[in-house]
DNA sequence: CGGGCTTTGTGAACATGTGCACGTGTTCGG
DNA sequence: CCGAACACGTGCACATGTTCACAAAGCCCG
């Protein structure tokens, strides 16, 4: 992959947050360097797995003695564009999105939340743990004024398309849906989910099977 | 995939219940047979996955036809393993542990929440959305009277291994980590996790190379 | 009852992802 | 200065997943 070879593949991308969580770790502990061995058992991969996607990044190890943990990091976190924030916008005020707008991790991580969208009328002007409740007509406006370039589905199912279709028209680009249901965005917007009941009957496939079968 | 090549590929098995929740909706319009190509746009996927995907249920479609609904949906149930309940255990009766024991959708797909874990022995004995919070020792005993096969990790991310291990101690083989933590878990026990951050930070790398490539 | 239409089920080609094995550069002790 | 240990980077083989394309099967209708 030596230089402009610059097509990551998608399972590499996955992975790439995890690895730099652990070279967060790493930073804490104050250590310099790290192996690729090291940094697999950290991340719960194969070692030659690790090389094969740090080298997509670029040939930033040494031989003989491995990977410079903050400029790995560095070099990590520019690619994944992580050195400046990402304002996300909430679009649902429910149970699931007050909690999301609690939750401190987002902030932390370089995704403050900077609005929350309704629908409802009666929620539009509340302050949710500060942050302020907007109308969905006001995604537009919000996404220019408050440079938001992500948008988190929190509505009910039945909702989340016409709330994609709202996101995308906005000119949102990335979209993280919690909705349990199938949602098509236009060409050139991401979209990721998030489906807790469908993790949840994976599960229960394998648990079966074992109960079952395993017998 | 004629009679007893009973070994459903992975990303088959993450697509099921997609599948399931099309099929539950073409069910409440009455619909009574479904193409692979109707239900493959329902999926948000190629018709062709579909069938492949179908045929290592059975041969369960008929051919100039399509598939039966109600059959099919059942048929896939009994291989989800969601002809019965599967009770599960929340450790961490935080803000995500108590939201998610809010959520009436888990009860409605089959995963009641039967207990709260939580190391806080403040927190133990509360009442939670009428759900009990009990210490993290009882897991065996709860296990056991309730019939629990499926834990879910919402603790800080420097628990998440010890719970983990303490569900594994208490026979408890499917695990679903909310935390941010790499863990690992015994020989037959399955592991899932839900990362927000790391999703986030998936979407934040494509939008980042729209925005400084795709110019 | 037969021909045409529809739609499944699947073999085969292709694409993507994984892991081994090893050449190569680096360090370090003696 | 040399050799041994180390650890990266990557070619290659293998595994898994996706898509195409088409024969076979069932339905409908005249
Ligand atoms: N609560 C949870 O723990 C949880 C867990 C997993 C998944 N989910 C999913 O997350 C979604 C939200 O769940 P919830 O419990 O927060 O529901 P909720 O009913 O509490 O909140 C939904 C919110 O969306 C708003 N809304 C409805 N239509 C809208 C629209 N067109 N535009 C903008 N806003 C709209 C409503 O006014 C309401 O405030 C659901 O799809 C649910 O299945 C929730
Ligand atoms: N809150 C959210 O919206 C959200 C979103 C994404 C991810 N998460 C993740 O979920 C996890 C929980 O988040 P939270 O906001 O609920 O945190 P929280 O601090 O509110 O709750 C954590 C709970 O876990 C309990 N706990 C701590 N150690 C324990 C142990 N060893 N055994 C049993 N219980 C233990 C604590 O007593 C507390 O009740 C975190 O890892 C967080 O990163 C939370």
């Amino acid at each position: 992959m030596s230089d402009r070879s610059r097509r990551i593949p998608e399972a590499t991308v996955a992975r790439l947050p995890v690895y730099l969580r652990s070279l967060a770790e790493l930073l804490e502990d104050k250590t310099a360097t790290v192996s690729s061995e090291r940094l697999a058992e950290m991340a719960g991969v194969n070692a030659a797995k690790v090389r094969k996607d740090l080298s997509y990044l670029g040939s930033y190890g040494t031989r003989g003695v491995g990977y410079d943990v903050e400029y790995l990091a560095f070099q990590m976190s520019r690619e994944l564009g992580l050195t400046h924030d990402w304002p996300v916008v909430i679009v649902g005020a429910g149970n699931l999105g007050q909690a999301l707008a609690n939750y401190g991790g987002f902030k932390e991580r370089g995704f403050p939340v900077a609005a929350l969208v309704d629908a409802d009328r009666a929620k539009v002007g509340q302050l949710v743990h500060g942050v302020p409740v907007h109308h969905l007509d006001e995604l537009p406006v919000l996404k220019e004024r408050l440079g938001i370039a992500i948008g988190i589905i929190a509505t009910p199912a039945v909702a989340a398309q016409d709330v994609a279709d709202a996101l995308a028209e906005a000119g949102i680009g990335s979209i993280l849906n919690f909705a349990p249901a199938v949602i098509s965005v236009p060409e050139g917007t991401s979209l990721r989910k998030v489906d807790l009941a469908l993790e949840l009957q994976i599960l229960s496939f394998y648990q079966e099977h074992r109960d079952t079968e395993g017998v």
